[in-house]
DNA sequence: TCTGGGGTCCTAGGACCC
DNA sequence: TCTGGGGTCCTAGGACCC
């Protein structure tokens, strides 16, 4: 009988900002660390221990942990780390899947002949990632990634466990339903209401009750992990979808400070997605009042940009639109977000498809040679449309 | 506990098209 | 005169994740 092992590693930095801290600053090693200021952005497991939590308020964490250490975040630090945990990742398997700046799956199933068993290679990385990095790292192995996440956050910090393929069930239904992706604070009290705290109080309900409970979505993807079924492969090219940049401030008064902030952070965003060589259709402007509610207007454009007067007069029109609602209730965060993300070198063209689709292409062949010489394109995708046919060419 | 900065995905309604 | 079903795109809001 074929049984399908456990091949899949969820790798996750534990208390990443923190670590990295304590791993620049021998003072702070063994000793409570708190990154960030008005907010916690995270806490070292000293200060863990002691009830802080990521997110959670400055003062707030002072006052549980009087003597931890404040130190002021250094993004650039974090990001250099995460290129270099990258990198031990990426030398144990090309299956690399990052799921953020700290964390990301790894398909080690076809290096057993090489490598050897799956849990082996799990500790090695754990031994790369310190020896090559300096930090610590916890390492989840099962059958699927899912799983392989709940392995990881049970094991923190700094652990490694392995679910086998027939204690699955055994080592899922006892959870609470909060170590399930996808259920926070509002789903895990809906649950609660009806009398369901466990994952395999979860597993006992019919899926079309789940549904009723939290939406077609929620409801088949709750009922799914909790039956331990998740067919979702390790996906090595994953594109970012959106980018953005938000500042909150006390309060935003006039409109010249308004747009002073609009200004930078779309200048911010501009440059980032130039460098990225990515153009964006959707422009979205968030904002949060003073009583912390919140809005998001948004407006799409008829053709993808990164430049930044394009998306400046897109969001200037959005924020004139939004100024009664601003003018009612304090200003205390703007954002701004370019979606529907495409690579800045594909092209779209529509055109008339009445001649068939020969002098279409031909159409289309005239076009981007108009425009980029014949040189540049190295693959066309084409998709069908009516009464167009729309074909964005990718161009290297 | 008065709350950062970066993201993802889903839902629902309306416009518009065939 | 009244009534369809299916599909796509856009906008706004919300839950969730790190």
């Amino acid at each position: 009988m074929f049984v399908m092992s456990a091949t899949i590693l969820h790798a996750d930095l534990d208390a990443f900002y923190a670590s990295v801290e304590q791993r620049d600053d021998p003072k702070l090693r063994g000793r409570p660390v708190i990154v960030g200021g008005g907010v916690v952005l995270a806490a070292s497991y000293e200060a863990k221990r002691r009830g802080v939590v990521t997110a959670m308020g400055g003062a707030r964490a002072l006052q549980l942990c009087p003597e931890a250490i404040v130190v002021p975040p250094r993004m650039s630090a974090y990001s250099q780390a995460s290129k270099e945990v990258f990198e031990v990742f990426r030398n144990t398997t090309p299956l690399v899947e990052g799921l953020s700046i700290d964390e990301a799956f790894l398909d080690v199933g076809g290096l057993r002949k090489i490598a050897g068993e799956p849990v082996d290679i799990a500790r090695k990385l754990r031994q790369d990632v310190k020896a090559k990095v300096g930090l610590p790292i916890t390492v989840g192995v099962a059958r699927t990634k899912f799983l392989a996440k709940v392995a990881s956050g049970v094991a923190k910090p700094d652990g490694l466990l392995l679910v086998p393929p027939d204690r699955e069930l055994a080592f899922l239904h006892p959870l609470a339903v909060e170590r399930l992706w996808g259920v926070g604070k509002v789903t895990a009290a809906k649950l609660r209401d009806h009398g369901i705290t466990k994952v395999g109080d979860l597993a006992d309900l019919p899926q079309s009750m789940l549904v009723s409970m939290l939406g077609r979505a929620l409801g088949r993807h709750l009922h799914a992990l909790a039956h331990n079924y998740d067919p979702r492969p390790v996906h090595v090219g994953r594109r970012r979808r959106s980018m953005g940049a938000q500042r909150a401030s006390r309060a935003l008064a006039t409109p010249e400070e308004i747009d002073a902030t609009v200004v930078a952070l779309v200048d911010r965003v501009t440059r980032r997605l130039r460098s990225a060589g990515r153009v964006g259709r959707t422009v979205v402007l968030r904002m949060r009042f003073s009583d912390f509610t919140r809005a998001t207007r948004s407006h799409t454009l008829a053709q993808p940009t990164s430049s930044t007067d394009e998306v400046l007069t897109a969001l200037r029109v959005l924020v004139t639109k939004t100024m009664p609602l601003i003018d009612s209730a304090g200003l205390t965060l703007i954002g701004i977000s370019v979606g529907n993300l495409d690579n800045a070198d594909s092209v779209q063209l529509t055109l008339p498809f009445d001649e068939g689709i020969g002098s279409a292409l031909d159409t289309v062949l005239d076009n981007v040679h108009d425009k980029f010489g014949s040189a540049a394109v190295t693959r066309a995708v084409l998709l069908g449309r009516d009464p167009g046919i729309s074909v964005p060419l990718l161009l290297e």
